[in-house]
DNA sequence: GCCAACGTTGGC
DNA sequence: GCCAACGTTGGC
């Protein structure tokens, strides 16, 4: 299983409407780096769900429940959406400062490349947010 | 509100 | 194919 991260603005899209409503095609990816990843996700694979700008933390981590399809939201072939639905709520969210300071997450490319807004995530890192978001 | 980072566009 | 100009994202 592979481990990914992606951002959404609060005012845009919260966790918690992806609580309410179960399930989100994610559509809309208008970069050819993030499209690639969405393109690499796999039915299964788990998902931190990020907060940019107002929120700037993880709140929880999300499956794929429906794997790469054409984004509907544009005729052009290039785009792709998939389908995600939550798995788990933090009990501690993780704040960008959090991860900033913390020696296993400061090299996440959440930070080295603040503007990706799909992005793989390692194994180690996420054991570690896992850790964080428990205690 | 500002600005750094970085992706895209278009002229040459 | 290069690069300047410009637009967007997102942290501060």
């Amino acid at each position: 299983m592979n481990f990914w991260l992606v951002k959404s603005e609060p005012s845009t899209y919260s966790w918690d409407q992806l609580l309410k409503e179960k399930k989100v095609i994610w559509d809309g990816v208008r970069n050819y780096t993030a499209r690639n990843n969405l393109r690499l996700m796999k039915k299964g694979d788990n998902v931190l769900f990020y907060h940019s700008n107002t929120g700037m933390c993880i709140t929880g981590i999300a499956t794929v429940s429906k794997e790469y399809f054409q984004d509907p939201t544009t005729q052009d072939k290039n785009w792709v959406a998939v389908e995600l639905s939550p798995l788990s709520t933090f009990k501690n969210q993780i704040d960008l400062k959090e991860i900033k300071s913390n020696p296993i997450l400061k090299n996440m490319l959440l930070v080295k490349q603040s503007r990706l807004s799909v992005m793989p995530v390692k194994k180690e890192e996420i054991a570690e947010i896992i850790r964080l978001s428990e205690k």
